[in-house]
DNA sequence: TAGATTGTTAATCGATTAACAATC
DNA sequence: TAGATTGTTAATCGATTAACAATC
């Protein structure tokens, strides 16, 4: 699409949260927002929202503002979700199985097709229908389905082998739960999720007025 | 504690995984560690190490590097994880569960102590050892079972209804969940975790060569 | 002492905000 | 036309990086 220059990473968050506010816009029946409307549902500055999009083309129409419908369009075409996407969750311990359920992937276009653990009590089973295969199978399997993303929810000690093997099968975005640093070829999308981290974000701000 | 200033949300992020390194370098015996060994186990610069370190005091011994143990504990009492934080989860659906269940909460501090949900299905019961009770018994909950702080795990449709019960009940630290923009009074700390949206960040770059 | 590494200041880089001309 | 709101430029703010004196 328009990457003409570097776009902040804080824009691309917001541009899933504007997307979000815009359908349910459209939902309702509100054809037309501006830029002040998006702002203060989503929570920042009408100025912020503008930038944001300014990266991508014009989209709106001076004095009117934006339709509500195209706008949703165009993000969620910038975003890449104007096609599906399957991806393999690595590891079936608690979160693997939570993730492998939550309803708000498929809404957004992500299909779970399968998930891949060592545990022979757990291979061969299905979870929320969906197959558990052994680790070695997994570029086989990889390339088998089609699978465009990987998510790592193995243990930190297991995390690196795994984002080697997803790599090798010709993965090339990793979502990485595990709380380590994991390192990955150039060219390869790693995103590090730590939700202990999430909590001790609150617990520094809380921490001198308990 | 010492926070003379404004300091960046990133560094707070980056405590977290010094602090993880470091205890792991302490448990292998490694008793003196420098900035550059720090920085090469999270994928960060030295300087930047050094600069996130500075903003708390002076921690190590030039020429020398950091002791271990105590930048760890150091660390560790910056971000409030000194003593133990009893928390609450709203929503006993897949995410809820999941989390309630996550061992990476326990090993950090936190101690996933109700769960709260309307379901008349799942009041009562338990999960994971941990009682789930309607959410029309959260304040008197969150009073007697002194929790510190809350997680959001509702649908979108709830989420602003039960951060302002949560904030209600005394809580002021929240982490959210539902991918929607939530707002508190000022001096509650909220966070938003958007599960979709770090998946989109990959799509995002990887749109364009799929 | 020479080598190593911190703590800190200054320089750079990048992102956000403010302001306003363009234009519906 | 007057009012509204975009798109864009310039100003501001904040965070990261580089450099180096201090010091073990």
């Amino acid at each position: 699409m328009f990457k003409k220059f570097k776009i902040p990473d804080a824009t691309i968050g917001r541009l899933s949260m504007y997307s979000r506010y815009l359908s349910e816009a459209d939902e309702k029946g509100i054809t037309t927002v501006s830029s002040q409307d998006i702002a203060q549902a989503t929570g920042v500055t009408p100025a912020q929202v503008r930038k944001d999009l300014a990266y991508f083309g014009e989209f709106g129409t001076r004095g009117v503002g934006y339709n509500s419908r195209e706008l949703y369009t165009y993000i969620m075409k910038i975003l890449g979700l104007d096609k599906r996407w399957s991806i393999a969750i690595v590891g079936a311990g608690n979160l693997g199985r939570a993730l492998s359920k939550y309803k708000g992937f498929q809404q957004r276009g992500f299909d779970i097709v399968c998930i891949f653990d060592n545990d022979p009590k757990k291979i061969g089973k299905k979870l929320a229908n969906i197959n558990i295969y052994p680790l070695d199978q997994l570029e086989e399997k990889v390339k088998e389905l089609k699978i465009d993303l990987g998510i790592i929810a193995v243990p930190a000690s297991a995390a690196q082998e795994v984002a080697d093997m997803l790599v090798g099968a010709g993965i090339r975005g990793i979502i990485n739960f595990a709380p380590i640093n994991v390192t990955v070829k150039e060219n390869i999308i790693l995103r590090r999720v730590d939700l202990a981290a999430q909590l001790e974000y609150l617990t520094y701000y809380l921490e001198e007025t308990r």
